[in-house]
DNA sequence: TTGTCAGTTGCACACTTTATCAAGTCTTGA
DNA sequence: TCAAGACTTGATAAAGTGTGCAACTGACAA
């Protein structure tokens, strides 16, 4: 492969680093959304948001196939959805040690 | 919370999000590693070598800690290596669909 | 045809990230 | 106490990203 795998992960993660291109994950990974479905969902300018879905695009997470008047797109690698949710977890874990260290230094710690 | 969690983990996949940062962490989670180790294995100046581990610290995937001579780091969250694990199988099936396409593209098309 | 809704694209400006160089801290051994 | 190895920090130029506005295309209904 020219491109390092290394290379490629980060390119990857890159790709899921900005908070539109999560929410639109997430909410392609329950079902299908038109871009303007979307875009009642998602507080965004319009051109925003077809920015970011060129984004998503380009990296293969998602197609898109115009069905009459409206654009609409899916998840094409269906195992985003584990990612996001190990993402959840890992997070959860370190929030949750934030707290313990944060309430070790209040007044009112509990152990 | 104050922050949205989509946000949050847009900031989380902001970090793994730069081959450097992702090479050690691959490495961490074989091991834990001395920053001159780390360094004769990745191919970065001490410095930068040095800016990446802080943003690591600063998401609390990494945790350092001084041994006599050496900076020791180790990972804090044992789940990242699931999480590299599941990116690297996003992309095997990304890489694999390119693949097809490319050689239905070529005069060799399999099928 | 014309107006309108649905999306996308092109740009310019602001902001963030990264790489590199120089300088500084900490630790150990001579 | 000094020198050297191991790291970190600060500063800065260069590169990369994101935002919002205006302009443009495609589909459909009046």
């Amino acid at each position: 492969m020219s491109v390092p795998l290394y290379q490629a992960k980060a390119e990857f993660f890159k790709t899921l680093g900005h908070p539109a291109r999560i929410r639109i994950l997430e909410l392609l990974s329950e079902r299908d959304h038109a871009v303007h479905e979307l875009l009642d969902r998602i507080d965004i300018e319009p051109s925003s948001l077809s920015q970011q879905l060129a984004v998503l695009r380009r990296t293969s997470l998602v197609t898109s196939a115009r069905v009459g008047g409206e654009v609409v797109y899916s998840v094409s690698v269906p195992e985003v959805r584990d990612l996001l949710l190990a993402a959840r977890r890992i997070l959860s874990g370190i929030i949750a040690v934030q707290g313990e260290l944060e309430s070790e230094l209040s007044p009112t710690a509990t152990s």
